[in-house]
DNA sequence: TTGTAGGCGTTATCAT
DNA sequence: ATGATAACGCCTACAA
């Protein structure tokens, strides 16, 4: 079995509150029982327990993730963000995939609070009501990502997602674009893509022109799902000359359809995304996006969390709604270019 | 505070040896006992502490998981398996992010030591020494993901790489095709690299092709890299008929070198991957690939894993080297065709 | 400076 | 069937 702090204790003839002294860097141990504690330490290669650690100590050195789906280079640029803060902090991750459940969310955000983990980021693509009401009464910090809270009680972090939604129409519209067809998701009632049909819906207004209700589609965040979304568009003879995606993996779809259709990007239709995951970048033609800080938002998070446990004192959840808004980037590219058509 | 134990128990007039058999479903409870401890449990909303399970318990549900980086739909592929897994088989799972550095994996793993997780596994691009000697006197078992074991005691699960490059390697010979590049990693020392390129080796050999040197170069995994180096094949105006990647994400970098100057594919040189990420169908042209099972690959180490945990006393570790190879499979796509030039 | 002893929340072994 | 009580490994007053 593994040595504990007792074999420590015995081997260096002292007590086990010296070792766990000097183990913790604590007060003050004569530099005698310090080297031959460190000694025995070595030579047992003595590890602390960390769980009898995290008992006694009444907390925990880990912060519990909840997230739709690995494999996704979207929450994969949070994550590494948020492994990144946390590992430079000592704070260690708990992964947990909800596959877009709310029933897993509740269970393992209960097994959070079991853990009694530092805090929790969760991210979601829909939110719904037994996730809100469990994260209302958490008694560790909740991060929300990539959301603007709505009647919830819990901070936030994202983009001013309405605001970029809003900037992107308005640089179509400025190309000479005014069939502008929009790809979004049925799933984002009470979420951010409301933001985004608001600031779509706002460009469009300012310049007189009216919402086509036949070019908005639901691509529910699928590349297969935007390409037959996109396939019957054509089918119908209905190609509008540009289309904004509210992610780059719908992007992608609408450009598969397109290109396998024979259209070109952008000279027949142009093409714009969000989120500027790797893809949009790699793909040809290059995606022109909203870039969001994704590393950044998992960075800010993890602090946040650190904070909010290093402030207060125990059981105190100072979820006050505060929300961090990080800045969003349009970036030009391949993808997007005139309107040639009148 | 958190209710506990002692709370149910003060609350229903039991003593906390029955709340924890009622909680733990153990032997018998009356009928009547049983209610009132559910009653207390109930309304004082009680959670079992784990961290004191784990303690008295001396296991842990949970298991490591160390991988180069996040964001990619290769360790993606596999996270989701092994997540999914676990799930199933309520274990939970502690995530680490090495960014290849080898201290960063040592010190990980004497973390996951230290709370003496069910067990680990580990994905790396490289297998240091360091690395690799820890591994080697871990106290817990650990899998190694997609690679095989040389000179290191540790269960493997990963595809048969030589034989899965042999095949492609013949695939694109029969297509006509003689001069072949190959994109690889210079990483590969002591790993799954050399087999592929064995097995492309070999078929070159038994279609007595010899190997062309200038056409061998180092895309490190990296799209832009490998854009890069096509682009100097190009600028030399050694331009091969076909190419295979050893990771779709440098067939992506090729594919973008040669379409961004103006060769297509397949029809001017084809371009091969391997992974089959969610990428390579996604791409235009989509990617013929090698594919590999990963998200099976995850499920396999963890239930490796969990199965070293219950068959074994504590302590023991059946590193016997075991290694599981799963099957690989030839996608034919888009991006490969026929070798036109004579 | 160092040691003793009392928890932290559970499980599990004895008796009863 | 149920209740004390001893661990689990560590931290931390409180004493000495």
């Amino acid at each position: 079995m593994k040595a504990t702090i007792k074999d420590v204790a015995d081997r260096s003839g002292v007590s086990i509150a010296t070792v766990s002294r000097v183990i913790n860097g604590a007060s003050v141990v004569s530099e005698k029982s310090r080297n031959k504690v460190l000694k025995a330490i070595e030579e047992l290669d003595f590890k602390p327990n960390q769980t009898a650690r995290n008992l006694v100590m009444q907390k925990n050195t880990t912060i519990g993730i909840i997230v739709p789906a690995l494999g996704n280079q979207f929450y994969g640029g949070i994550l590494n963000g948020i492994e990144d803060a946390s590992s430079e902090l000592g704070y260690d991750i708990l992964l947990c995939t909800s596959g877009g459940d709310s029933e897993k969310e509740v269970r393992y955000l209960e097994g959070f609070e079991e853990r009694h983990c530092a805090g929790v980021v969760i991210m979601t693509r829909k939110l719904e009501a037994g996730t809100v009401q469990k994260i209302n009464s958490m008694e560790i910090p909740v991060i929300l990502m990539n959301r603007n809270t709505s009647g919830l009680k819990c901070p936030t972090v994202s983009i001013d997602n309405f605001r970029a939604a809003y900037e992107l129409t308005n640089y179509l519209i400025k190309k000479g674009h005014t069939r502008i067809a929009l790809f979004r998701n049925s799933v984002d009632i009470d979420a951010f893509g409301v933001e985004q049909y608001s600031g779509f819906e706002r460009a469009l207004a300012e310049h007189d022109i009216a919402i086509d209700r036949s070019l908005v589609k639901y691509g529910e965040f699928s590349t297969q799902r935007s390409y037959e979304q996109m396939k019957g568009l054509i089918d119908e003879g209905n190609v509008p000359t540009a289309v904004f995606a509210t992610s780059d993996v719908m992007a992608v779809g609408v450009c598969n359809a397109l290109l396998d259709s024979g259209y070109r990007i952008p000279e027949d239709v142009s093409v714009v995304g969000f989120n500027d995951i790797e893809l949009a970048e790699n793909y040809r033609p290059a995606l022109t996006v909203i870039h969001q800080p994704l590393k950044s938002m998992g960075d800010e998070a993890v602090h946040m969390i650190v904070s909010m446990n290093n402030g207060e004192g125990r059981g105190i959840i100072p979820n006050d709604g505060r929300t961090v808004i990080l800045s969003h980037e349009l970036i030009e590219r391949q993808s997007s270019g005139k309107c040639k058509k009148v």
